[in-house]
This record gives C-alpha cells, structure tokens and sequence, in this order.
DNA sequence: CATTTGACATCTT
DNA sequence: TAAGATGCCAAAT
C-alpha cells in the first residue's frame, strides 16, 4: 500500500479534537499538501461510510460553512453532528472560525492530542 | 490518451 | 458581499 498523501490528509483528520474544526486548507496544509486542498475533499468524498475513525465532519472550507448540499443526507448529518460537538452556527449556517477552528503544534501533526485541552 | 469534474483556496473585479 | 479567473491534481468519461 502506497497512496501515501491521502494516508497523511487521515491521519491529520483523526488528529481533530472533538468540538473543533479544521478547513480543507490547512488540513491539506499539515498534511504536507500546501495548495492542495481540492484534493482533501477528494480525498474524503471517497472515504468509505464504514470508516468512522476519520471525523470528517468536523471539515469544513475556509468561509466557516459546509461544503456538503445542506438537502442531502451528508450534510445534514455533518451539522447535526458538529452542532452535537457543542460547535455553534450562527444564523447564517456559518461556524465562527475564529474560535472553533484547531491549530495543531508545528512539528507535529497532531498524534498527541493529550495537549492543552483549551 | 484528451477532456471534464470536483466535500477548495486565494486573488481580483 | 458577490462573481469570475486561476491554481492543483486524482479519478471518471
């Protein structure tokens, strides 16, 4: 097994705390992908229903809202879940990154979430 | 093998 | 804030 990239853009999903976000950018970002972020949603649109060690719902593009169509399954289930997390949206369906948004440790992509929790 | 498409981002109008 | 253009790259057609 090689794909290699993709694995990295998982393993950094997985490494998302409960309660926070990440944006496909700076997923793309730590996983080693810089420009790349089209590709992380790629990466996880094929990402089988089965695997549930990947939170990828608690990514979301750069403007603080869902990408999915909110009138299919997906994203409905994305909110719901996010919003089960205690991460708010405002009146507009966006998520205040400012404040939900993860910022992992540099040298280290993630792996060790045992770190300052807030 | 050429073209299109897509869970995005960023800059410019 | 919105809309258009461009960059990126794997998979589908």
């Amino acid at each position: 097994m090689k794909e290699g990239a993709y694995e990295k853009i998982y393993q950094v999903v997985r490494a998302i705390p409960r309660g926070s976000v990440m944006t496909y950018g700076s997923v793309a970002r730590w996983a080693g992908l810089p420009g790349r972020a089209r590709q992380v949603g790629y990466a996880l649109h094929r990402l089988p229903e089965s695997v549930e060690d990947v939170p990828w719902q608690r990514v979301i593009n750069a403007r603080g809202r869902i990408s999915l169509p909110h009138w299919e399954g997906a994203g409905a289930y994305q909110r719901s879940a996010l919003e089960s997390e205690g991460v708010h949206f405002d009146g507009e369906g966006r998520i205040d990154l400012s404040r939900y948004e993860w910022h992992p440790e540099v040298g280290r992509v993630g792996l060790d979430k045992s770190k300052k929790t807030r």
